[in-house]
DNA sequence: TGAAATGTTGGGGCG
DNA sequence: ACGCCCCAACATTTC
C-alpha cells in the first residue's frame, strides 16, 4: 500500500487542486497537512491578522469537508521541515505532494526540503498549479525572460490552449484520503493569533463582472464592477484555471489580461528574487528619497489633505482593501508627491492588503516608483485632483471613506502639488545625472 | 495604465 | 474685403 502526503500551502481547495490529483492518483492513501510556518507568522506584528484568520477558516471547511470521507486535515504549527519529515517518517510515506510556491523563501524552503525527504527515502513532488506558465515557460526567442508585459502576454495567449484543456479533478478520489482522526483544526488561540474582525470579500466572477469590466473597473465607487477574486487567487481556494476559464468565456480580454499580469510578475520575481528590496533597474537605487516619517505616517492614516489618496489608504485600514486604480494612485503620491522610497508603501500594504502577493505588489509598486519592468518612466505624474475628476466625478468613493470630507475637520493638503511635482522631476533628474558622472 | 508646457491652427470679432 | 488679434481646440514636446 502506498502512502502520500498532501501538503497544502497556497492551494486551499480539493477541486482543480494539480498536486493534489497527482498524489490522490498515484497513492493508495493520501493524508492532507497544512503547517502554520512560524518563521513567517512570527514576522506578522499584528496578532488580529485578517489574512491568517481567513486562512484558518479555509481550514475548518477543508477539515469538515475530509472529515466525511472519514478522514481528517493535520494542522501543526512550527518549522515545516520538521513537521512534514516528521510526519513522512510516523506514517511511513513514499511520496510528499505539494503545488510549487515561487517567492524567494519559498523557493529556499522547498529546495532544503527535498534534501531532508530524499535522506529518509521519501519523494518530494512538486506541481505547477498556482499560473498556467511558470518561470522558464515563456521566454523569448533567443532564450532569454521577458521584461515587458506586452510580448509576454502575446507569448502567453499564443500557447495557453493545451495548458488549459488538462482538467484535475478530485472529488471522486477522495476517498483515498487516509483514515485519521487528527482532531479539531488547532485554534488561533493556540498559534498566537486572533480572530480579526475584517471579513473577506464575496467574489464575483459572473458575467456581470466580465460585461464591460474595461470600463467599469477603472471606477472605485462601482464595486459591482470588479471582481474581488485576488485573496481567493492568493491562497487558492478558487484555482487560477478556473478564474481564466470563465474569463475567457465571458470574452473579458481585459479579464484575462490583469490575470497575466500577475503570471508576469510571479516571473519577474523569479528572475529579480531581491526585487523587494533592491530596484530592478539599479540607477533607481541611487534616488535619494525622503524619510519625513510625519509625510509618510499621515499618508498612512489616510490624513494627507488629498481626497482620491485618503479614500484609498482609509478604504485598506479599514477592509484590507483596496480598488486597483486607487492603488497606483496612492502609490504614485507616496513616491512621486512626498518622494518617499517605494519600500515604505511595499512594506505597508503587505501588511495590510488581504490578497498580498509578494510578486504582484513589488512589482507594481517597482512599475510605479519607475525602478521595475514595463514601468512608468519617473516623469509620468498622475495629478490625483485630475483622477479623481476622472474616476470619481460624483465624489461618491471619496465621501464614502471620508465621514469628514468638505467639513472643517478635513485636513488641508499636506504639499502643493505643482511643488511637489517638480521636487519630484528633480529628484529623479538628480538621480540620473548621478548615474551619468 | 500621464500631465504640463509649448506649439499650431483656424474661426470669429473687430476696426 | 482685409488684416489683426484673441483664444479655443488640437497636436507635439517635454518632463
Amino acid at each position: 500500500m502506498k502512502q502520500g502526503i498532501f501538503w497544502f500551502r497556497r492551494d486551499l481547495r480539493t477541486e482543480d487542486n494539480v498536486g493534489l490529483f497527482h498524489a490522490l492518483q498515484e497513492c493508495d492513501h493520501v493524508i492532507p497537512v497544512f503547517v502554520f510556518d512560524t518563521t513567517i507568522l512570527d514576522r506578522i506584528e499584528d496578532k488580529k491578522d485578517h489574512r491568517v484568520t481567513f486562512i484558518h477558516e479555509t481550514l475548518q471547511e477543508l477539515h469538515s469537508e475530509f472529515e466525511k470521507y472519514g478522514s481528517s486535515l493535520i494542522v501543526r504549527s512550527g518549522d515545516p521541515q520538521e513537521i512534514i519529515v516528521q510526519l513522512a517518517k510516523e506514517y511511513d510515506v513514499s511520496g510528499v505532494y505539494t503545488n510549487r510556491d515561487y517567492e524567494p523563501y519559498a523557493r529556499v524552503r522547498d529546495e532544503s526540503m527535498t534534501t531532508a525527504l530524499h535522506e529518509i527515502d521519501c519523494e518530494f513532488k512538486t506541481y505547477k498549479d498556482h499560473v498556467v506558465f511558470e518561470p522558464g515557460e515563456i521566454l523569448k526567442d533567443n532564450g532569454e525572460p521577458y521584461m515587458v508585459y506586452t510580448p509576454f502576454k502575446n507569448k502567453w495567449l499564443a500557447h495557453f490552449k493545451e495548458e488549459m484543456t488538462r482538467e484535475f479533478p478530485s472529488s471522486k478520489n477522495l476517498t483515498k484520503l487516509a483514515s485519521l482522526s487528527a482532531g479539531p483544526v488547532m485554534s488561533l488561540e493556540e498559534i498566537g493569533f486572533e480572530q480579526s474582525s475584517i471579513p473577506p470579500d464575496t467574489y464575483n466572477i459572473s458575467n456581470e463582472v466580465f460585461h464591460e469590466y474595461k470600463i467599469n473597473r477603472d471606477y472605485p465607487n462601482r464595486e459591482w464592477g470588479v471582481s474581488r477574486i485576488s485573496p481567493y487567487l492568493r491562497f487558492g481556494q478558487v484555482s487560477t484555471r478556473e478564474a481564466y476559464r470563465k474569463a475567457m468565456s465571458a470574452g473579458s480580454d481585459h479579464f484575462v489580461s490583469e490575470l497575466i499580469w500577475r503570471e508576469f510578475f510571479q516571473h519577474v520575481l523569479w528572475y529579480f528574487p531581491n526585487s523587494k528590496r533592491k530596484a530592478i533597474k539599479p540607477l533607481y537605487d541611487t534616488v535619494e528619497w525622503s524619510r519625513n516619517k510625519k509625510h509618510f505616517k499621515q499618508w498612512c492614516e489616510g490624513k494627507t489633505g488629498y481626497p482620491i489618496v485618503d479614500a484609498g489608504m482609509r478604504e485598506l485600514n479599514e477592509t484590507g482593501y483596496m480598488h486597483n486604480r486607487v492603488r497606483m494612485i496612492t502609490a504614485s503620491f507616496l513616491c512621486k508627491h512626498l518622494q518617499i522610497d517605494w519600500r515604505w508603501g511595499e512594506e505597508y500594504f503587505a501588511k495590510k492588503l488581504f490578497d498580498y502577493e509578494m510578486a504582484s505588489n513589488v512589482g507594481n509598486w517597482q512599475w510605479v516608483a519607475g525602478s521595475g519592468t514595463d514601468t512608468m518612466p519617473y516623469f509620468r505624474i498622475f495629478n490625483p485632483y485630475t483622477q479623481q475628476e476622472k474616476f470619481d466625478p460624483e465624489e461618491e468613493y471619496i465621501a464614502r471613506w471620508i465621514s469628514e470630507y468638505k467639513t472643517d475637520e478635513y485636513p488641508d493638503p499636506i504639499v502643493d502639488h505643482k511643488e511637489a511635482r517638480e521636487k519630484t522631476l528633480e529628484m529623479y533628474k538628480k538621480a540620473v545625472k548621478k548615474k551619468e558622472d
